[in-house]
RNA sequence: GCGCCUCUAGCUCAAUGGUAGAGCAUCGGCCUUUUAAGCCGCUGGUUCCGGGUUCGAAUCCCGGGGGGCGCACCA
């Protein structure tokens, strides 16, 4: 709706309603200009206050308390306004920790003053100083002694109690969701909140944060289709990464020893409730750990930061109630395949074997043996992984990168770490053997030919890397949107992404 | 890409094929402890877009667009 080609203020492109709407507020601005205030002008305000700490702070005053002599300054948005006659308004002030009511007298401010609050609309930045009161209602409320106007609102705001619902209109302008919802900008700063504790956590344990390329000559580490772009000057065609693994690795064969990198990935694929098509991912690598050693680093992290979020081990997350209490279970891939669907490692691992389980599952036929695998563990183990539980030992056929058990050749020391039903983190001892590194290149040469596109062309100098050595490494990735779904309780990844991306409209 | 649902005033929502309505917001009036303030009054529409059927379309049909959900694809 709101993606307009025009100037905002085209009357041509707004409706009659909207028009009027717009034209009162402007003016309500000139007659604010009128009296020498410029909400434009303004460039400063001294906050010696914020709203929830004052509540905070003055929990026990009550309505009969002595009248308060310390003053406070908080600045926010004007959100309602509650107007008693011409000589006394309430209204609520957001900032940025939440909301407080402010009360207009005529008594304290003047007939001026309040006339002149009078021009100002919902939506309207003022900075407001005054001491605090409890009302008889009992809400702590700030007296207004003086205000200043702070910037003017001129677009008509949503409904004051409804707020805004409209999903398409809040992703398009998160910046009227983030303004009225309380609860989507609570997980913006949970997000936030939430991704500088991670960075805490690995900073911590030594791990330095590095920073890798975005665009590559060839994007290797995963399997997914790129985006393409292209560099003018050097007439180059770039990929944008789909994984950081590659690099990250480069780092320690460089003898960086324990790095990380948090950074965004691009994948050209579908967007749907747990896909878009930029994420944010997690790729961590430690030297000299096996997956073993991640796999106690991921616990730790993982239960940390449901406490550090939820002050507990347990969450809610949709109907489900999900405890992150150490030590999280521990399957292997076949045995847990064996139980929940029956299925016997053998023929999982017989190509032939394997389609025809999908066949008896109904699935559709996949290209490749392992798409196959995949799929068949989607549908008969995801739905039962409710609780956090790794999921280790798995098999050699999906695992192009990891190293392989050394009493047990069809299987690599990897884990994936289920919870609410979808993965929150893949781990694996990192392959470094270049030879076998090569063959698995070349392996996958071949799939490539066979129809699968998202399969990478193999990167190269990749293996020459790990000709140099690459000490034994485990490395981990986490996808920090999903991650962030559950702990905020969200249901589908754009409620976790400010900007999610939409089609553009007309 | 396929299927289902959806799009009506600035916002939130009504309206069996028969004059498009309400609440909030806005605008005007009354009110110095309200908090979805209250009371009185006035405004406000390209019913997503384009065709069609019909005496008559927000409503039914066809095409297109946006979004949501599911499937497929994919971490």
């Amino acid at each position: 709706m709101d993606d307009r080609r025009l100037p905002p203020d085209d009357s041509e492109e707004l409706g009659r309603r909207e028009a009027e709407l717009r034209a009162a507020r402007r003016a309500n601005l000139d007659a604010l200009r009128e009296r020498g205030i410029d909400p434009f002008k303004a460039t400063h305000f001294e906050i010696t206050a914020h709203a929830t700490d004052l509540t905070e702070v003055y929990a026990t005053l009550t309505a009969d308390s002595p009248p308060q002599t310390e003053v406070h300054s908080l600045a926010g948005r004007l959100m309602a306004v509650r107007k008693m006659g011409k000589k006394a308004i309430w209204a609520d002030v957001w900032d940025r920790t939440g909301r407080l009511q402010i009360y207009v007298q005529e008594d304290v401010l003047g007939h001026d003053a309040v006339a002149l609050f009078d021009l100002l609309d919902i939506g309207d930045f003022i900075g407001v100083t005054g001491t605090v009161f409890r009302s008889k209602k009992g809400d702590l409320t700030l007296r207004v002694a003086s205000f200043e106007v702070l910037s003017k609102s001129l677009a008509p705001p949503p409904d004051k109690w409804h707020g805004l619902v409209d999903v398409e209109k809040r992703y398009r302008q998160r910046y009227i969701d983030l303004a009225v919802n309380e609860q989507v900008r609570e997980t913006f700063i949970k997000r936030s909140k939430i991704v500088a504790e991670i960075r805490r956590f690995c900073d911590e344990r030594g791990f330095l944060e590095c920073e890798t390329p975005v665009m590559l000559h060839v994007a290797g580490g995963a399997t997914a289709r790129p985006f393409r772009t292209h560099h003018h000057a050097l007439d180059l065609a770039l990929d944008m990464r789909i994984a950081t693994e590659l690099n990250l690795k480069r780092l320690i064969v460089g003898g960086l020893e324990r790095v990380y990198e948090l950074g965004r990935i691009f994948r050209n694929e579908g967007i749907d409730r747990t896909h878009n098509p930029e994420f944010t991912m997690l790729e961590l690598y430690a030297a000299y750990w096996s997956v073993h050693e991640m796999m106690d680093f991921n616990e730790e992290m993982f239960s940390h930061l449901v406490r550090h979020v939820h002050g507990g081990d347990e969450l809610v997350y949709g109907e489900r109630r999900i405890s992150f209490k150490r030590p999280f279970k521990r399957v292997k891939y076949f045995d847990v395949l064996a139980e929940y669907g029956g299925l016997k490692r053998d023929e999982l691992l017989d190509p032939a074997g394997v389609f025809r389980i999908q066949e008896s599952l109904r699935l559709p036929r996949s290209q490749t043996h392992g798409q196959a695998l995949d799929k068949i563990f989607e549908r008969i183990v995801e739905p039962r992984l409710v609780d956090p539980t790794f999921v280790h030992d798995y098999p050699v056929l999906i695992s192009p990168l990891a190293k392989r058990k050394p009493d047990d050749l069809d299987v690599v020391d990897r884990y994936e770490l289920f919870g609410a039903n979808f993965e929150l983190a893949n781990a694996f001892t990192e392959l470094n053997d270049p030879d076998d590194q090569r063959a698995r290149f070349e392996a996958q040469i071949q799939e490539r030919r066979k129809g699968d596109e998202e399969i990478p062309p193999p990167d190269w100098d990749f293996v020459n890397a790990l000709e140099y050595g690459m000490p034994p490494t485990a490395g981990i990735g986490i996808g920090i949107d999903r991650l962030v779904m559950v702990l905020t309780d969200n249901a589908s990844i754009h409620e976790v992404i400010l900007f999610p991306l939409q089609r553009p409209l007309g």
